[in-house]
RNA sequence: GGGCCCGUAGCUCAGCCGGUUAGAGCGCGUCCCUGAUAAGGACGAGGCCGGUGGUUCGAGUCCACCCGGGCCCA
């Protein structure tokens, strides 16, 4: 074995293990050396590379490494294929904007076949600081066999998927409301709507429509686009809202509107109220359009009447809201009453000629003649201006509109039962995603807009011809066919041109591209471009074992992929799905570049390396998906707490290891632990390993990395610490041997529990203990079994009770101030419990060694030592008394000592209670102990502690001599002495001090290496105070060891 | 405006099926220990468990409403 050294730099170490994993290619052999029908499954879902990797890449990405590795533990072969989301707005907007295009038209004009090889060139810039990046965070994943969504078989098998929505009749064309920039004629999307919202003034125009069949009535509507009311269909009132017919007294006029805004709209005293009603009762009143224009292009049969609906408020307004097709509710109210749609505007935003005196105008400048006409016409009831916060285009600054476009959609609706049915199946981490957050969206699911009226993407396989007739393509192969040409390449401006003719029909190209959503929607087929190549792959695979995203995918690749999983195949796409939460800056916002105030990733790497950014990460709940404030401090505190430690047990071992010239050999390893450390933390380390793999089974992370935290700790600061001694013994006893094989053992099998979490440490270790002819990489191993033969729970207790004997006795000494290194006479351990009486069988040394005692006694006696108080066992009597439980908590209270000594022995206790008489077993009652004042005794709720302090003059010397050796010790670390070198030691001194040295020169000379310890006139050396005695002291190598 | 999540010590977070003195780490102060460790330990200060009501013998924990923060949607 070789020696490794406790002055370690994680970030070298790794790097060292990254070039052997590739060199030895370790993640093949992790795969091929699993059995290829026990496939374990896992999806990623594509990132865009158009930015460098940030945090939420970091953590999603280490997640996706942890399971897949402890499954390959588990025997499972699990293939992990990295994904690349190619296509898309984001793609387009950095092309634009670095060629400074504006819009549909300036692109059309450079051409779309130059913009989309303009795309295609920048969507990969990034992809080898990606990889580089992932690979350094130890994240196993095949980047060689990667898909991108713009390979030609990813979108034929898109294509696929598409026609098979079509083949079930689950795709239709509709109207879709969106954002629209008129001056670059596009669509925006929400979000580049909210980009840029600004305050302008607008017109506030209160609309009297005039009612069919009642003299001089009108419905009150209001707007702040005139330029929409050309195009008014209808008008809506809230069903549930309370309205009112008014006159007014001066002009005899009435009026329809909502009650609650009369009085914003009329003086008080200046009507009348006739009638009320109920928005219902509105419904199917018919009114005089202001213009007529639309009757001439549409059928307006239906139109021009009341309608109902819940989106309609009373918080502005006149609670009746005027409809046309620039508004989504709008539109779904058209839809739903079968109400024409006549949009006169055009691309560029000004009206059409159907439109009489505004022809030509562009929306905004219509507004004045509109206003205008309306007046002359008596149609206008209030004309005011008022300012409001309005969406603007973020890269014109000119005002948007919402306009009616035609989208192609997914029939989501028809089968959003089987999909919420589906996702019951899914476990999610946390859990409450599957029927909160996923579970509701999808219940309320609309169709899906799958189709973008944009360049870069896969285009929609649909050929359309000038009477509406439509053919869809699910192949490569048809579409081939039909035009008699090859067709190398699916995007726009290789198919846009291809024209079919067929039944002397023609068909074109329908314009629109595919939302990127789609395409990594499709990502199971897509990848394995199924179903024209690897159907059985694909069977294998299909669905996803295990995936894992951000929190925001609710919206985007999870119900992507539950929508397709359900329409094909009617089932849910994935099986276990973690979800993690935002990564925050420090300061609880979110990572800004601009505001720097997050750490760069790749000086973090740098820094403290992979395993601590990871297991860092792992520790904290954005593994549940939950928001977690990242800071470098985190980073700190688990190198220094977790991961040092843990290599520092390693470089115990190997040291010693080294001077004892002890190797791992069979006969070595086979020696049976009989010490009861060994036997402890053997029997720890298999209930760790069972509840290590209990949660990691369950996908809970948290709950997985928590134990092996904790027990890096018990074996660092409790069992190594308190085995140190049986190493540095000389010779080579059976006692020590025991302890190399347990701590080997425990090493090396701990290195495999947490692989899957700090891969490179774990394999660091793994590989130092190593022995020829074994598996070259921990990742090769499988995850160690749980062995309940090695489990003593007996033992576990009983140390755990020494663990708070330790911890009282060292609070005892801190109190009277007395030093470890001063040996005191006797510690007794008072308690009841059983199992602490065997704690003297085997456990006893280890509390006299740590807490430097000559004798140890365990007494059931606590007599004056501790005052006893008894207090009712609430969770016991609970159930059995419910309210007469303060009455009982009351009487147990007040037990005297005698009563509750009796309770100790195991006895009832008869109490009156309410007037009654009534018996508690020992086990309802808890009987709590407090130190008396003044003793030296510490307590907590099952045991005590006691100390006797009286110093005879014999432990006075020994602590002097222990006092010596440490200020030696301390000379040796500060000459930085090998721990084998030998040294002479020269002391000058008082008295008692050459005293404590003459009586223990044996113990002093062993503790330290020393081979001569002689007393000095002279005055050079290291003055000490020893307990109050001067002391001189030097220290001198003779001999390395 | 709607849905979901979060709110516990100065900071980062545990806290299971509801059970009576609410924990850990970091930071701070005092002290101890140290030849594996960038260490370790003890003690101390520091809490209206976001608020208000309710259910219950008993609420940090369950329910309702409210306040604050986040994410998504509108």
């Amino acid at each position: 074995m070789q020696p490794v050294s406790n002055k370690i730099r994680f970030p070298e170490l790794e790097c060292d293990l990254l070039s052997f994993w590739r060199e030895q290619h370790i993640f093949q052999k992790s795969i091929e050396q699993r059995p290829q029908d026990n496939p374990f499954s896992f999806y990623d879902g594509p990132p865009f590379a158009t930015g460098l990797p940030h945090y939420g890449h970091l953590l999603a990405g280490t997640i996706k490494d942890v399971i897949p590795r402890y499954k390959t533990m588990r025997g499972f072969r699990v293939e992990r294929r990295f994904g690349w989301d190619t296509h898309g707005l984001p793609v387009e907007y950095e092309v634009e904007q670095s060629l400074k295009l504006k819009g549909r038209p300036e692109i059309e004009e450079f051409g779309v076949a130059n913009f989309n090889e303009e795309c295609r060139s920048i969507v990969l810039r990034y992809t080898s600081e990606w990889q580089e990046t992932v690979d350094r965070m130890a994240r196993w994943v095949d980047f060689d066999n990667d898909y991108k969504t713009m390979d030609r078989d990813f979108m034929e098998s898109v294509w696929w998927v598409f026609k098979q929505l079509w083949d079930k009749e689950l795709i239709y064309e509709g109207l879709k409301v969106v954002p629209y920039s008129w001056r670059i004629s596009t669509p925006l999307s929400n979000f580049e709507a909210n980009l840029n919202y600004q305050d302008v003034q607008d017109p506030s125009v209160t609309l009297r429509f005039r009612v069919i069949g009642e003299p001089d009535s009108h419905l009150l509507a209001w707007t702040t686009t005139p330029w929409t009311l050309p195009s008014n269909m209808a008008l809506c009132a809230g069903p549930k809202l309370a309205y009112v017919k008014l006159q007014e007294r001066e002009s005899r006029t009435c009026y329809y509107l909502v009650k609650s805004r009369v009085e914003a709209h009329f003086e008080s005293g200046s009507y009348e109220i006739l009638k009320e009603m109920k928005g219902t009762d509105l419904r199917g009143m018919l009114y005089e359009p202001l213009f007529d224009f639309a009757k001439h292009y549409v059928d307006t049969s239906g139109a021009w009447a009341v309608f109902v609906d819940d989106y309609v408020s009373d918080e502005s307004g006149t609670g009746l809201v005027h409809l046309a097709c620039f508004g989504e509710d709008d539109v779904r109210i058209f839809q739903r009453e079968g109400l024409p749609v006549f949009d006169p505007v055009d691309d560029e935003g000004n009206f059409k000629e159907s439109t009489d005196f505004i022809a030509g105008l562009n929306i905004k400048d219509a507004d004045k003649p509109i206003v205008q006409r309306l007046k002359e016409e008596g149609k206008m009831f209030r004309h005011e201006t008022m300012q409001h916060s309005y969406p603007f285009c973020w890269r014109t600054d000119t005002p948007l509109i919402y306009k009616p476009i035609s989208t192609w959609f997914v029939n989501v609706e028809a089968f959003r039962d089987r999909m919420v049915a589906h996702n019951r199946t899914v476990h999610w981490v946390p859990g409450h995603i599957r029927d909160g957050r996923f579970g509701k969206w999808l219940e309320n699911a609309r169709d899906w807009a799958i189709s973008r009226n944009r360049f870069w993407g896969t285009p929609l396989p649909i050929w359309k011809s000038a009477d509406g007739d439509i053919l869809c393509f699910g192949s490569v192969a048809e579409l081939e066919a039909a035009v008699g040409q090859a067709v190398p390449d699916l995007h726009k401006q290789h198919v846009d041109g291809l024209v079919i003719k067929r039944d002397g029909k023609t068909y074109h190209r329908i314009p629109e591209v595919l939302d990127c959503w789609f395409e990594s929607g499709s990502m199971p087929y897509a990848q394995e471009h199924y179903p024209f190549e690897n159907k059985a792959v694909f069977e294998a695979n299909f669905p996803a074992d295990f995936i894992c995203e951000g929190l925001d995918q609710t919206r985007g690749w999870f119900y992507t992929l539950a929508v397709l999983g359900s329409a094909l195949f009617d089932v849910p796409a994935f099986k276990n799905c973690v979800v993690n939460g935002l990564i925050l800056a420090e300061d609880g916002k979110k990572m800004s570049k601009r505001l720097k105030n997050y750490p760069d990733p790749a000086e973090m790497l740098d820094q403290y390396g992979a395993d601590a950014i990871r297991l860092y990460m792992l520790n904290s709940p954005a593994v549940r998906g939950e928001d977690f404030r990242f800071s470098e401090k985190g980073l700190v505190e688990t190198t220094r707490q977790l991961l040092l430690p843990l290599w520092n047990a390693l470089a115990f071992l190997t040291t010693y290891a080294r001077i004892d010239g002890w190797e791992p050999t069979d006969d070595k390893l086979a020696v049976s632990a009989e010490n009861a450390l060994d036997r402890w933390i053997l029997s720890r380390l298999h209930r760790l390993i069972a509840e290590v793999q209990k949660q990691m089974d369950l996908y809970d992370l948290n709950r997985s990395v928590a134990p092996f935290v904790g027990f890096i700790d018990l074996l660092t600061n409790w069992y190594i610490r308190r085995s140190r001694r049986r190493f540095w013994k000389a010779g080579q006893g059976e006692d020590k041997r025991q302890a190399y094989a347990t701590l080997y053992t425990v090493l090396r099998e701990f290195s495999k529990v947490v692989a899957p979490f700090i891969p490179y440490i774990a394999d660091g270790i793994f590989r130092t203990l190593r022995r020829d002819g074994e598996l070259e990489s921990v990742h090769l191993a499988l995850f160690p079994a749980p062995d309940a033969k090695l489990r003593i729970p007996e033992l576990e207790a009983q140390m755990d009770i020494v663990l708070s004997a330790v911890t009282m006795g060292r609070a005892l000494r801190a109190k009277h101030q007395l030093k470890i290194r001063q040996p005191l006479p006797k510690l007794t351990l008072i308690t009841r419990d059983p199992e602490a009486q065997r704690v003297l069988d085997e456990l006893g040394e280890l509390l006299i060694d740590e807490l430097n005692v000559k004798t140890l006694e365990v007494t059931p006696d606590e007599g004056g030592l501790v005052d006893l108080s008894a207090k009712a066992n609430f969770k016991v009597l609970g159930p059995r008394l419910g309210k007469q439980m303060k009455a009982a908590a009351q009487a147990l209270s007040s037990l005297n000592q005698e009563q509750i000594q009796s309770v100790l022995e195991g006895n009832s206790v008869t109490v009156e209670l309410e007037g009654a008489p009534m018996d508690f077993g020992p086990d309802e009652i808890l009987v709590q102990r407090q130190q008396k004042e003044g003793l030296l005794v510490e307590t907590d709720d099952r045991l005590a502690v006691a100390l006797d302090t009286m110093l005879t003059p014999e432990l006075v010397q020994e602590g002097l001599a222990r006092e010596f050796v440490n200020k030696v010790q301390n000379m040796r670390k500060d000459l930085d002495l090998d721990v084998m070198d030998r040294i002479r030691v020269g002391f000058q001194s008082s008295a008692a001090v050459q005293a404590a040295l003459d009586t223990h020169t044996g113990f002093i000379c062993t503790e330290t290496l020393c081979d001569q310890l002689v007393p000095q006139d002279s005055m050079e050396g290291t003055e000490w105070d020893l307990n109050g005695e001067a002391c001189r002291i030097t220290v001198k190598k003779t001999a390395t060891g």
